[in-house]
DNA sequence: AATTAGATGTTCT
DNA sequence: GAACATCTAATTA
C-alpha cells in the first residue's frame, strides 16, 4: 500500500524521515521495476535551516517545487551529474524535504546492475545519494515534481524492525551550514551495511 | 590505507 | 570563477 498524501503532509520533517527508514521504496520509471527498503536519509528543514537549498526563502527554478504540496519529488543534479532523490514534506509553501541517502534493494537487480555498470550486489550498489538515483532510472529534468501517489514512484510499509535501531547524527557535506551542521537530522538503520558512511 | 583528481550543470559572487 | 546535500579511478605512502 502506498503510504498516503497525509503521511508526507506534517509538520516535523525529522520526525517523517525517521518514520521513513524501514520503509520500501518502489520505481517503475523507465518501465523497470525496481523496489528496496530504504536505509538512510536526511531531513532537510525548509526556510529556517542553513543546509536547505530553501534556506531564508530561498526561491529559484530549481528549488521551486519545493515549495509545492507534500508528497511530491524534487530532484536536482549535484556536481553536475548526480540526480538526487527528495520527498517534499509539509505544507504547502513551507519547503520542507527528505534526502533519501541509501536502500537495501530487494527487487529489479538486475536492471539495477545494469545502470549502475555492476556484475555483483554489494553496497557500492545503493549506499549513497547519486548511486541511488542512478539505480531507480532518475532524471532532474524528467522526474523533478512527480507525485508520489502516483503510478511510477512511491513509498510504501517495509518490514517490521525495532524503532530503537535507528541513528540520529549530523548530516554528510554541510558543513557550510554554521550551528546547522551540527543538527542530528541524518538517520539510519543500525548494524545495516547498506550505508553511505558511518 | 589514505589522499587526490577528474567528471560536470546549476546557482551564486 | 567558485562552490556545491558526490562518486570513481588513479596515485601516493
Amino acid at each position: 500500500m502506498k503510504l498516503p498524501r497525509t503521511f508526507y503532509d506534517r509538520n516535523d520533517v525529522a520526525q517523517i524521515a525517521r518514520e521513513i527508514v524501514g520503509k520500501r521504496l518502489v520505481s517503475l520509471l523507465n518501465e523497470q521495476e525496481v523496489a528496496g527498503i530504504i536505509t538512510e536519509v536526511e531531513a532537510y528543514a525548509g526556510k529556517n535551516d542553513k543546509a536547505c537549498h530553501a534556506n531564508n526563502g530561498k526561491r529559484t527554478k530549481r528549488t521551486e517545487v519545493m515549495y509545492g504540496a507534500p508528497g511530491h519529488t524534487y530532484v536536482y543534479l549535484c556536481y553536475g551529474m548526480h540526480h538526487m532523490l527528495n520527498i517534499v514534506t509539509n505544507r504547502t509553501d513551507r519547503a520542507d524535504a527528505i534526502l533519501i541517502r541509501s536502500m537495501k534493494p530487494t527487487k529489479g537487480i538486475d536492471h539495477i546492475l545494469r545502470r549502475r555498470n555492476k556484475e555483483y550486489l554489494d553496497p557500492l550498489l545503493t549506499c549513497g545519494p547519486g548511486k541511488l538515483g542512478q539505480a531507480i532510472g532518475l532524471d532532474h529534468r524528467q522526474h523533478n515534481g512527480l507525485d508520489l501517489c502516483g503510478d511510477q514512484l512511491w513509498i510504501e510499509e517495509g518490514d517490521q524492525f525495532d524503532k530503537n535501531d535507528t541513528i540520529a547524527t549530523i548530516r554528510v557535506g554541510i558543513d557550510y551550514a554554521e550551528e546547522d551542521a551540527l543538527k542530528p537530522w541524518r538517520f539510519y538503520l543500525k548494524d545495516s551495511t547498506w550505508i553511505s558512511k558511518k
